[in-house]
Order: structure tokens, then C-alpha cells, then sequence
DNA sequence: TTAGATGCAAAGTGTTTGCAGCCTG
DNA sequence: CAGGCTGCAAACACTTTGCATCTAA
């Protein structure tokens, strides 16, 4: 059940705690890129002994090893992503529900190249959309 | 000296006031995409009554008008640019400094139409790049 | 004259820090 | 056993809110 995060955690060297293992399944199995709060709040009702503190140490070192994504598309809080392949982001600003842009950009490419032909060194690179929704818009009909 | 700051208020049908045209100068002037606290600090030097939340509450107004934009790309605090056409950014994870990226990406129109011919209605685009900049590297060596 | 802007203080929200005790390797 | 992780509380940083006063149009 959970062999699949022992792995993923021991292949980066990361300590195999039973918290992270809850963290990285309730990611994976909930790809609707969550907040620390709805991780945590999930996760407090099987384990009520979670602290906050962990949920956010556990996802700052999973996003260091590259093992999942950090999201910034809502200003306010973080959002958090198991799948760590560069794609983009379409956020509703009416229910703030969070969508996936496996669109393929050929010219990110090109940025990058531009970027490090001025001397800079690129690490991240973040698309992000913002709009109304298709349930949302049909809501306000 | 400020006509054109007047000029741009009246055109939105804003309320011309001294600390909104101080703000939109400043913005003008010193295109490093400031955070609140830069330019509040910064003005207030000239303005000691001034107000952080004057500042808060008139960038808003500001940008609902879309008459400068705001930058999400620390994570933390919003920074601000007083240029307002499309465009990218590239954030130093050292300094913190803001790049501009002109950059025209002809696919960003083709990644709006496939989220558009999904349902979703698009309002804002944001490209966001992170790493390490020139000077930064320079320094590292 | 009046709707809207300002400034102050307080509250709110998301995140980080310090540290004692616990657990993984 | 040692270094790293957890959990709690307190501290922090950024932003928003409530409200009395003031000002642009």
C-alpha cells in the first residue's frame, strides 16, 4: 500500500516517516492540487496527533528533492502538486478550484535559451492562467 | 509634472489624490517592481502622515483598472509594475530581484484557445521564471 | 454636499521559528 | 546511539477590516 512512497523516499534519501508516507498518498491520490489546510485537516482525522508544523516541513522537503510541486497561482496561500513535470496552471477565481495545462510550449525553450544568453541561471519555470471556469460561468447564467 | 498621472486617473475615472499620484510616479520611476513596503517607506519619507494601507488600498484601485499590474512571484509579498502589457518575469532567488522577460510567445494565444474551447473563460496570464541571476553567479564564483 | 479616500489601530491569515522529546537508520 | 523529525506554542510577515475624519468633484 505504501511501498510505492517508501521508495520514492528512500531513492531521494529521505527518512521514511509514517507522516510523510500519509502526505505523499493523500497527494497522489488527490490531484486537486491542496492547500497546506485541507492536507492537514484531511490527514488530523486518521492521525490527531499531526501537527501543522510537519505537514509543512514534510511538503518543504519533498519540494526540495523535487518529488512534488509548489504552487503559487492564488497569491494567498501555497497549493501543492504530487505530479512534478513541468506543466501549467488555470485558476477559477470564483471558486478557486485549480486545473491542469498539459499543453506542450516549444517556445519555454526559447525563453530559457533568451534568459540564460543574458548570463542568468534558470531553475523554475511557473505558467499561470487565471479566469472563470466552466462550472462557474455556467453557474452565473 | 504629474499631468500625466492626472491625466491617467481621470481617463479611469478615478479620484485624483496626492497619494495616489505620488504612487503611480513612484511606479513610473523606478521600474524593479517594488514591493508595498518599498514604496511605502520610500514615500513616506516626503509624506510622513502617509498611510501603508493608503498604499494597500491604491494599488488595488489601481490595478482593478488595470492600469498597473501586480507580481506574484516570491510567494510571499505582491511586488508591483507600472507596466502594464503582457509580459514575463524572472525572479533571482538571491537577491530577490524582479527581470523583465520580452519575450512574445505566439503560443500563449494557442494554450488561451485550448483552455477557451474547454469552457473556461481567461483573464490574466502570468510566466514565471525562477533561478539565479547574473550578478548573483558573478559573486558565487 | 456627498460619495469616496485617508489614516490609525486592531484583527486576520498563512508561514516560520525555537525547542523538548521521540523515532528512524 | 546520533542526527533528524515531530508537535506544540509563540513569533512573524503580509494583508485586510472597521471606523472616524477628511477631501475631491
Amino acid at each position: 500500500m505504501f511501498e510505492k512512497y517508501v521508495k520514492l523516499l528512500k531513492d531521494n534519501s529521505i527518512k521514511v516517516t509514517p507522516q510523510r508516507l500519509e502526505i505523499l498518498k493523500y497527494l497522489d491520490e488527490n490531484r486537486t492540487h491542496p492547500t497546506v489546510d485541507e492536507i492537514y485537516s484531511e490527514l488530523k482525522e486518521k492521525n490527531p496527533a499531526l501537527s501543522k508544523t510537519t505537514v509543512y516541513n514534510s511538503l518543504e522537503t519533498l519540494r526540495e528533492h523535487g518529488i512534488i510541486q509548489s504552487l503559487n497561482i492564488s497569491g494567498s496561500e501555497s497549493r501543492y502538486d504530487f505530479e512534478n513535470k513541468m506543466h501549467h496552471h488555470f485558476l477559477c477565481t470564483e471558486c478557486d478550484r485549480v486545473y491542469d495545462i498539459d499543453f506542450k510550449c516549444p517556445n519555454i525553450e526559447k525563453i530559457r535559451q533568451k534568459i540564460r544568453s543574458e548570463g542568468h541561471q534558470i531553475d523554475e519555470v511557473y505558467g499561470y492562467f487565471r479566469g472563470i471556469c466552466k462550472k462557474c460561468l455556467k453557474k452565473e447564467e
